[in-house]
DNA sequence: TGACTTATAGACTACTCGATACATAAGTTC
DNA sequence: GAACTTATGTATCGAGTAGTCTATAAGTCA
């Protein structure tokens, strides 16, 4: 059975993914809805705005939500028990980072970018899902990291929440640096570098 | 002499000081007039603002020129050949690290931040101080290993942009976990484990 | 004192913001 | 066909944006 009333003249998921590029960009405060009016369907009016998605943060959740879902499995190797400890973090860091100096798309991450997304008390609830999502991939680098210890890999006593908050924290300023213009292999390298923090730890004297 | 005309009923340094902290809180589009006015001195009419200020854009400048000259000094060691180029990373990531997570100011960095305070094109010559002075960062860092290089103390095929590179994205990455409330103890610990990257190079083979 | 200089206050400009009312167009269902 | 449902276009809302005009207050200088 098909849908009644008068057909929408844009096609709804496309204008998520529109406006999910635009939020990436600017943020949720500085982007308008005179941008995302113009940029949805080669421009539609206010009220068809307002049918199709209810309000701009409205419109914002879905655009998270669609984020969420696409580019940022980047790093759900961190949760895959079947990658060993190392290649989760690594390959976390690597397709991250490989995804962020993509073309086509906005540079960086949306959810590491989203922490200046909205910058009033007011606006915290807007962007929460941004946060939650930030919270939840520190836990994944600490996770491996604890993996690790659990199969023996790495010493019991290396501190979980250090190296994961090492690795996390190159990988949100990875963000800024792809935005900075900075060049996706010379990040790659860095990777390498960075790596080399995980095989010190496992020589370390037990 | 003293000056001329009606003196001016607030301190405008310490006006431009609370402006740099709403510029490094908000970012400059987010920061509006109004909120400036307000924590002006206890509230400012608007030919005042104009009066001392120029315009947003111009107390803008100054604020930033402020942090620089002040807050932004924790990475100074980045240039001091004085200091042995490990302590002079080191420094530099401890003491800014300390400095973002301080009560008394906004978290994190507003030069780091800054990159997404000015989301449109036509304001990227706005926010131009900061990017240049993240890429004066990202080049301290690089230059503290080619240091350590010709000094002898990392051998000479150690890639110095690529741990200039980790060095530096770690700490851009401190700017977003300060502001989402992760201890500066968790953080200080982690540049504990960072700083190993060092040690490791050292080792490798010539 | 009077001329000059500077800062102040209140009113106002043109513009953009997110969001809404109302009438109409374009489909489906009966 | 008529009833119903949904989307669209025009016009508009009140609030907030950065910034300006005009008049006045408050100081210094001669």
């Amino acid at each position: 059975m098909a849908k009644m009333g008068r057909p929408r003249t844009f096609d709804r998921q496309k204008a998520v993914m529109q406006a999910m590029h635009l939020f990436w960009e600017h943020g949720y405060e500085m982007t308008s809805l005179s941008q995302l009016k113009a940029n949805i369907g080669g421009g539609i009016s206010t009220p068809s705005f307002y049918a199709a998605f209810g309000s701009k943060e409205e419109l914002f959740n879905e655009a998270v939500q669609c984020y969420l879902e696409t580019y940022a499995c980047v790093t759900d190797s961190l949760w895959d028990d079947e990658i060993p400890p190392r290649d989760a973090v690594e390959l976390a860091l690597r397709r991250s980072t490989k995804m962020q100096c993509e073309s086509g798309h906005p540079k960086g991450c949306m959810v590491s970018l989203g922490t200046m997304s909205a910058p009033t008390p007011e606006l915290t609830h807007v962007v929460e899902p941004l946060t939650a999502s930030r919270s939840r991939t520190l836990q994944g680098f600490v996770r491996c990291v604890e993996r690790a210890i659990a199969m023996g890999e790495l010493p019991k006593k290396t501190n979980a929440r250090s190296m994961g908050i090492s690795f996390n924290s190159f990988l949100l300023g990875v963000s800024i640096l792809a935005r900075d213009g900075v060049d996706a292999s010379d990040l790659d390298a860095s990777i390498t570098e960075l790596m080399k923090l995980w095989d010190i730890a496992v020589c370390q004297p037990k």
